[in-house]
DNA sequence: CGAATATCAGAGAGACTGACATGG
DNA sequence: CCCATGTCAGTCCCTCTGATATTC
């Protein structure tokens, strides 16, 4: 990881440097600042579900079908919710259901459809999983519940405006 | 893509549910709503340069050897500013070189270390890439200004206290 | 018939591990 | 000798494209 600590801030520098040479900087140091983030969090995250043969993505749908109210859903839905692609639902429902933790069901009433219902073993996976990430605070560290809060307020703009939703 | 506009926000619902069910939700919508983001930006970013013939990784990259004095730095130093893997650094490089966008050169003094320069060519590529992602604003759409600036000092907090800097 | 649902094969990206050669 | 630097081979995860079978 070349996990070593600078004496400054890189994306501060950049964005400096962005400034005075490109144009504003703003819009850049925002975009580089997440895509680090992510890295953070999802590295984090990933390392607290390994020991539960789990990735974040994973957890992501155990959750969404635990979450469900009959404990399964068409997986085109699944796609919808955790905005996957096709492909990515199959290969990630193929994985959970080798481990056990879900099923494939035929629809019962649309022959095309597919239902991933999670098992018991899913759900106890599941919580288990749930305390490893609460554990570590998904990898967040150093805001408080305000900021957090400010954090998604700011990030849902963006969802929004970029066609994930409206409401 | 599954690209369809839900009536609802997935995650504001998921952290509704997850409150009620499982404990407090402003880490878990946070950081759901962090990788949502970035997944949304880097796909409009990717999509930018692609006619560039560049990934944001490698437009990073070129951009941090354009900023340099000398336009060249150890491959080392490449992957402590971008937090890149040292085989991802050999990666990039490699790509970029078979482009003709930088060149690798043997350091004067140590010769343990690579130098990245970058070309004439790859700076007039900086250019047009630094061109196309800022007419898309980095797909980041629905923030102000001021917005930005408190997306990003929330995101270096982050950071900060992930270890990525000290100042 | 056209549209929707899911799957498969194959490509591409980046992250990581472990092993290695070279040099300080 | 130990450590630093860079590369290589190989694995993993996710994404996307294009093609296909099935069903509405």
């Amino acid at each position: 990881m070349t996990s070593r600590v600078l004496p400054f801030d890189p994306i501060a520098r950049a964005s400096q440097l962005w400034d005075e040479r490109i144009g504003p900087s703003d819009t850049m140091a925002a975009v580089t600042s997440i895509m680090r983030v992510q890295q953070i969090v999802q590295s984090a995250v990933d390392g607290a579900l390994k020991p539960h043969g789990l990735t974040f993505a994973r957890f992501e749908a155990l959750v969404l079908l635990t979450f469900s109210r009959k404990g399964s859903l068409p997986m085109r839905v699944m796609g919808e919710r955790l905005q996957l692609h096709p492909t990515s639902v199959t290969n990630i429902v193929d994985r959970l259901e080798a481990d056990g933790l879900v099923q494939r069901m035929p629809h019962p009433t649309d022959r095309r459809t597919t239902l991933a219902e999670i098992t018991d073993a899913g759900r106890q996976r599941q919580v288990e999983a749930a305390r490893a990430v609460t554990d570590i605070d998904f990898g967040l560290r150093g805001l408080t519940t305000r900021q957090k809060s400010q954090l998604f307020d700011l990030l849902a703009r963006v969802r929004k405006t970029s066609g994930d939703f409206t409401d």
